[in-house]
This record gives structure tokens, sequence and C-alpha cells, in this order.
RNA sequence: GGUGAGGUGGCAGAGCGGUCAUGCGUGGGCCUGCAGAGCCUAUACAAGGGGGUUCGACUCCCUCCCUCACCUCCA
């Protein structure tokens, strides 16, 4: 079924925009360079896009998604030059340490990733075309994209540029037109570098979103994201480059995650401030972190604290409770007091994630949905055919928000049911010091057990290292 | 200084011109051999300050205060 209406903040028009979703949604989302591990950060906004996307493709939508990694920079230069590595060393080490963090998060790869370096002949046949418009020039150290060219400069940001003049902590670079002006190209006789119509060197970091976002999405494409620090000068400038190429609008949505804090403050690195992806992964595994990472609205910053997390794995706990109790319902009830839940509690996630992508909303419906059969387990009302119906959508519901439910074998099941059995027939000749040996026992194969009135459920847990129960 | 986003109960966090979600936490009770899960119930002056509009504002307007982000690289 498809979605009535999508509608997603356009920071560009300062209003919300509806999706058009007629058609193959293209979606661009400005990725990481690769000079260094990832953090909490970047992982919120990269969790964001994959929910979106995944939220999409449930309504079955097709979705092109690209995701882009930096990988020449002058940060990859520095690092590669303390280290005796080349650049490209540093690259491809932390695009493997990418994937192995973010795969671990759940999410989703992307249609595919283009990298930069790889991209260089594009990004020179764009600069070329500008060069000829006389919208960038060539001067001493590189070649600039002449600002005062582009009259629209500063929408996507809403700067003045007297303002910026005025308030700009720019280095006076003489060489340029202009304090404004950016670096397309910058000339240089140290690798990495490759040959141009203007001379050796490297590109700038902004050309390379908009050579390849138009190479694989279009000119005009449905949205383009990142995390809110992007907006400028990135996006700013990436706006000017393609519409003065293709003198057509950019993309039609910009859709930008506020920042992860940290004591109110931003994490980033520069601040010392961080935790990386792979410290929280080990502390709380992937279902927290996405959990808190979806647990405000996606524009609104969100403080990162090991408190909130902590909050999550007690939710956590009772989906999986949720899972495992619908997963094992049996028997047969005539009546069905979860079908108008089940349908309320989807509508309302729907209607949540369309209104802006309002995640915290739609968990909100997730969770009362995860309630209400968690109660009706307790209270021994679950049956095969009521776990049918709240099943399909509760799987639907944990897919697009990209959790992972652990995993159980046929052998494992088989095995546990055994013990079940032992530890009942134990119980009922009240052997209790027995049975509780054999649930501790279970317990160790990560299985939490749960006594209903007349019979036991059992669940599997995720191990969670900072969980203290 | 400029621009933008915010200030909601112990914490987190939505929506909304009128009945102020929801979750976590906390108190009491129930269920249980115990534990967990679950249930019932209670809990909070909730809205940064001050004006205004309105029959009525947390929600609209003005003003002041405060926080954060961007204006250099940044998700």
């Amino acid at each position: 079924m498809k979605i009535a209406k999508l509608e997603i903040f356009d920071t560009l028009s300062e209003s919300e925009k509806e999706l058009d979703t007629s058609k193959k949604i293209r979606i661009y989302l400005c990725g990481v360079t690769v000079y260094d591990e990832a953090h909490i950060g970047h992982a919120r906004t990269i969790i964001v896009f994959d929910v979106l996307r995944k939220f999409l493709e449930s309504k079955e939508n097709m979705v092109e998604f690209i995701q882009n990694f930096t990988d020449v920079d002058d940060k990859i230069i520095d690092r590669a030059q303390k280290e005796g590595a080349t650049a490209y060393d540093i690259s491809v080490r932390y695009i493997e340490e990418y994937f192995r963090d973010f795969d671990a998060l759940n999410v989703k790869r992307a249609t595919r990733y283009p990298k930069a370096t790889e991209h260089i002949k594009d990004m020179i046949a764009l600069i070329d075309s500008l060069v000829q418009k006389k919208i960038a020039y060539v001067s001493k150290n590189g070649v600039y994209f002449a600002v005062s060219r582009f009259s629209d400069y500063g929408k996507l940001s809403k700067k003045k540029i007297d303002d910026l003049i005025s308030g700009s902590r720019v280095d006076v670079d003489e060489t340029k037109n202009d304090p404004l002006d950016f670096a397309l190209w910058k000339f240089s006789e140290e690798s990495p570098l490759w040959d141009s119509p203007w001379g050796k060197g490297r590109p700038g970091w902004h050309i390379e979103c908009s050579a390849m976002s138009i190479k694989y999405l279009g000119e005009n494409f449905e949205i383009h994201g990142g995390g809110r620090d992007l907006i400028f000068p990135h996006h700013e400038n990436e706006i000017a480059q393609s519409e003065s190429f293709t003198s057509k609008p950019f993309a039609k949505i910009w859709m930008h995650v506020g920042m992860v804090t940290i004591n109110g403050e931003k994490m980033s690195k520069s601040l010392g401030n961080i935790r990386t992806v792979k410290y929280v992964l080990q502390k709380y595994g992937p279902n927290i972190i996405r959990l808190f990472c979806l647990s405000g609205h996606y524009s609104k910053p969100i403080d990162y604290s090991e408190d909130l997390l902590k909050e999550n794995i007690v939710k956590w706990r009772q989906v999986e409770t949720c899972y495992y109790e619908l997963l094992l319902a049996e028997g047969k009830n005539q009546s069905n007091p979860i079908g108008e839940t089940v349908l309320q509690c989807s509508t309302e996630f729907d209607s949540a994630l369309s209104n802006d992508f309002n995640t915290s909303l739609a968990l909100t419906a997730f969770f009362k949905l995860v309630k209400e059969i968690n109660r009706l387990a307790a209270d021994e009302l679950l049956s095969k055919s009521i776990a049918e119906k709240a099943f399909p959508e509760l799987e639907r519901m944990i897919s697009v928000l990209g959790l992972a439910i652990p995993k159980i074998t046929s052998d494992e099941i088989n095995s546990i049911n055994q013990l079940i059995k032992k530890r009942e027939s134990l119980r009922q000749q009240k052997k209790y010091q027995e049975a509780d040996n054999i649930r501790e026992q279970i317990s160790k194969m990560g299985i939490e057990l749960i006594d209903h009135k007349n019979r036991t459920a059992w669940m599997k847990k995720e191990k969670i290292q900072s969980d203290i129960s």
C-alpha cells in the first residue's frame, strides 16, 4: 500500500514539501570523509536516512539511494603524512571501518557509494563548463567559483553576502577575486594529484557532490540530505555550482538532520567529545543506538547520554518479549481483541512518518502495539490466530526501524523446550531449587523465561554489555 | 555582530487555540513458589520572564532573558 502523502520540511523553502512518490525516489546523502572512525553523530544522520529509505521501500516505492565517500581531502592527507601512509591507504582503511560499523548498525547498503577519487573526470567536466561560462576563474592557487556570478548565493543558509564578508573568519587570500569564492580545483605538486586543463592538483570539497549526484541521480532529484552543519558552506556551494552548471533547480527537498550533542555541545572531533560508533556498539549494540537516534525529531539536536541509552534497553526488552510472545503463541481464541489496535497503531506509525518523518511519534505508536501485545500475553489472551494478525505488522515496523531481533535456531528451540518441560515437572513437584537451576542454565544460553499461569514462554535476549540486570 | 533552531512535568519527548500525548522513573497494590514480564493505581505548580490578541493560549503576536548550531573543517 502506497503512502497517501509524504511531506518533508525543506530547508530551502522553509516549508514542508510533498515528496513525489509517483515514480522512483532519488536520494543523495552526503556521507563521511574517510580519515577516522565514525561517531554517533554520523550514525544519527545515516540511521535517519536509512529509516526514511526503509519506510519508503516498505510502501512499495522504488528508491535510489546514493551516499558518497569523500576520499580526497586535506584531513586525509594530513593523517597519511602522520602515519607515513598514502592517502589512498587511509581512505581504504576507513571505508572498511565504515562498513564494519554501519553493517553492524543494521544500515542497509546504499544503491551505490561513489568515491570522489573515482569521479575526477566528471568534476573536471563540470568545472570546465563553469570556467567557460566565466562563472569560475583560474587563479594562482587553483580554480575558483565566483560567488558574485550566482545571484542566489546564500538562499539555502539564508545568509546575505554582505554579512558573510563582515563576519568572515576566512583567511584573506589575495589570489581570490572575492573572499567568499571557493575552490573547485586546488593546484598541488604533491600526491594525491591529477591532471587537469588548468594544472595538476586535486578537487575542492564541494564539487564532488555536484558531479556525483548529477551523474547518478540527474539534474533535479527528490531529496538531498546531510547533517545540519553541512548547510553552509557545503550545500550552499553545491547549489551554486550545480545550478550554474545545469541552469535548473537542484534538489527538490533539502533535508537536514540535527546534531548529536553531548552535555549540550556538538559532538565533534575538534571538541574532543566524540563517542565512536564502535564504542557505543560494543556497550549497547545496534538496536539501542537506533532507538536512541530515532527518539527525537530528526531536525532537532539530540543529547547523548548513557542514561538515555539505558532507558532504551528497557524498551528494547519489551520489543524482544513482544516478538517472542507472538512467535510462540499457541492455542485458539475466537475473539480478536487486538485487530483494531494493530490497525490503529499501524496507521499512526505511517502517518507520523509521513508528516515530516516524525520518528518520535512513530515510536510511540510502535510501543503502543508492543505494550498491548505484552499485556495480552501476560494475561494469556494471545492465540495463534491473534498472533498471525499482529505479527506481520509488528515485523514491518521492526524492519522499517531497522531493528534486529536476535536469531534463534531450531536446535536451540528444541533444547529450550526440553529444558522447560523438565523444569515444569520439577516445579510441579515443588522442587524449586532444581527448577531454578534449570532456569539459570537456560539463562546462560541467553534465554529468559516468562512464566504465565498455564505455560512458560521465553525470549532470546540480545547480550548488551551495559545491561545491569 | 549576522542567520537559523529551540526553551514543555525528576528525565526524555510529541501534538494542539478550548478536554494539556506517550515513554522512562518514582510511590502503593495485584499476580508469581521465587524472579522476570504483565496488570491496577497514584505521582508531577508542566509549559523561561513580562506584556498583548481571544470568551479561552503551552499553542498566535510583541518584548526581554537563556541555550544551541552555522558564519573555518565538520554528519
